[in-house]
RNA sequence: GGAGAGGUGGCUGAGUGGUUGAAAGCAGCGGUUUGCUAAACCGCGGUACUGGUUAAGGCCGGUACCGGGGGUUCGAAUCCCCCCCUCUCCGCCA
């Protein structure tokens, strides 16, 4: 959520920021309108509630003197009727007031590429060579299923197109690399880990920036009032809902979730494969920051990310999303995009974004700063990394002609020095 | 799921329908004392919204806030209703 009092004081600002990312402005002149009206009926009322307490101070005086108190009770019943009927009316300009306001998204940072979509995105740098062969390169459906350490028949078979299903030595790395990326952030890159609720509330969505406005993508447990997390970042970053932060800032956490996503709307849109799935784990990285830091912690997180690509040795590129592209809540958001050989395409496995205050304002995080005033902090997340896909590099990158998969180096004490996949009896 | 007990400031914990924004203690901040630290003593406090004022830090007001939401009342932390959460016991259960 923006901060009205911005949006009140740097109007322009604000209003050229969301247009750069292609968003409604005409919102804004909704919200100084509701904010004005607001504003003036607070005046009013507050006016008349300090007389309604000036005047029962009154009257508890007299009644404790014993005087008689008839005369100046009935008077102030017509005062509390008014006062009722004000506060009524204010209610109503606020919820209004809030729906919109959670409706807007943040406004960019200045230094980002402006653009409609993905096309005006600018490239940031690249590690490693895509990967040639003189072969013809498999996807990760051919050689999983050769394989047989993937089943999406199955898969489909019990819930449907769009589940992945991992078997023997699938099943295997699944788990090898969640553990492998834990184990960099908690003990080299300094995260603290958690172990979340993979169900949250609607506060909790709201708070993140997936509600309102993602609703349709998200599953929904009626019954219980509940959703199923479509990323990590939701249940983490909630983590201080609520709270002044009294440990030393920055703070990192991590958490690996199966995350879950209905795709609506995506259907025949990159739907081979695993490469775009109602479920799938994910390592997630979030931080806490003082403001005057975030973008510094953005580079960091960001390279914690890269880490992790680095030491499994695959080639990726990172991207700076333009105004058009990044997600409701980000203020800045790099991509990382690992080579597939199958695909003969770049993958999206990480996103490291600095949404500044926009989710602190909404779940109501702070902190004291040096000074003991009380700040909202700025938050941020980055994959670290997504699963599937990371899966799909790994078997389309370590293939050979025969179809067996070379496993990175770093994963085989992981898979208790496993060093290839091969067919069972070859 | 059933029964009971609770939810008060950063924390612990008092609280009679009427100067209670809220005792007390701890922590914190400021000060005095002091080679330094510690201790002792004195003093100060919250948050949000909002108005005025200031170049600004700030200063001076108003309103709201004692789990959340309704209600009774001139007036509610205090009384009533609904909901949520925590704890104890019982039941069920990986």
């Amino acid at each position: 959520m923006l901060d009205i009092k911005r949006i009140r004081e740097d109007r322009e600002v604000v209003q050229k920021g969301l247009e750069s990312r292609g968003a409604d402005t005409a919102v804004i002149e909704r919200v100084c309108a509701l904010d004005g009206k607001r504003r003036a009926m607070l005046a009013e009322v507050e006016t008349l509630k300090s007389e309604r307490n000036r005047a029962s101070k009154e009257i508890g005086q007299l009644k404790k003197d014993g005087k008689d108190i008839e005369k100046a009770r009935s008077a102030m019943r017509e005062l509390g009727d008014r006062i009722a009927e004000s506060d009524k009316q204010i209610r109503v300009v606020d919820e209004e007031l809030r729906a919109v306001m959670l409706t807007i998204p943040n406004v960019p940072h200045v230094g980002i590429p402006i653009g409609a979509d993905s096309k005006a995105n600018r490239f940031v740098r690249a590690y490693g060579e895509p990967k040639k062969f003189n072969f013809k390169a498999k996807t990760h459906v051919e050689l999983g299923e050769t394989l047989g350490i993937l089943d999406l028949t199955r898969a489909a078979r019990m819930s449907g197109a769009g589940f992945p299903l991992f078997v023997r030595e699938g099943a295997r790395l699944e788990r090898a690399l969640i553990n492998f990326m834990l184990d960099l952030h908690v003990k080299e890159h300094g995260y603290t880990e958690i172990a979340p609720p993979v169900l949250c509330n609607a506060a909790a969505m709201t708070g993140t920036g997936q509600l309102p406005k993602m609703a349709e993508d998200m599953y929904y447990l009626k019954e219980d009032n509940l959703y199923m997390i479509p990323t990590a970042e939701v249940p983490v970053t909630n983590y201080y809902m609520d709270e002044i932060i009294t440990e030393a800032l920055p703070l990192r956490m991590t958490a690996y979730t199966p995350c879950f996503r209905r795709e609506a709307g995506a259907a025949g849109k990159e739907t081979r494969g695993i490469i775009r799935v109602h479920q799938f784990d994910k390592v997630e990285m979030v931080k806490f920051v003082e403001p005057e830091t975030s973008y510094n912690e953005l580079e960091l997180l960001l390279g914690d990310a890269e880490d992790v690509l680095r030491r499994l040795g695959l080639p990726y590129r990172i991207m700076e999303l333009c105004t058009g592209d990044i997600s409701f809540a980000a203020a800045k958001c790099y991509d990382i995009e690992l080579w597939a050989p199958g695909q003969n395409d770049w993958l999206e496995v990480s996103s490291c974004s600095n949404f500044e205050d926009f989710q602190a304002r909404r779940i109501g995080i702070r902190y004291r700063d040096g000074k003991g005033r009380i700040r909202f902090v700025h938050t941020l997340n980055g994959s670290g990394v997504a699963l599937a896909r990371l899966l799909v590099a790994i078997l389309e990158n370590g293939q050979q002609e025969d179809g067996s998969i070379v496993l990175p180096e770093n994963i085989i004490p992981y898979m208790d020095g496993m060093k290839e996949i091969r067919k069972p009896g070859s």
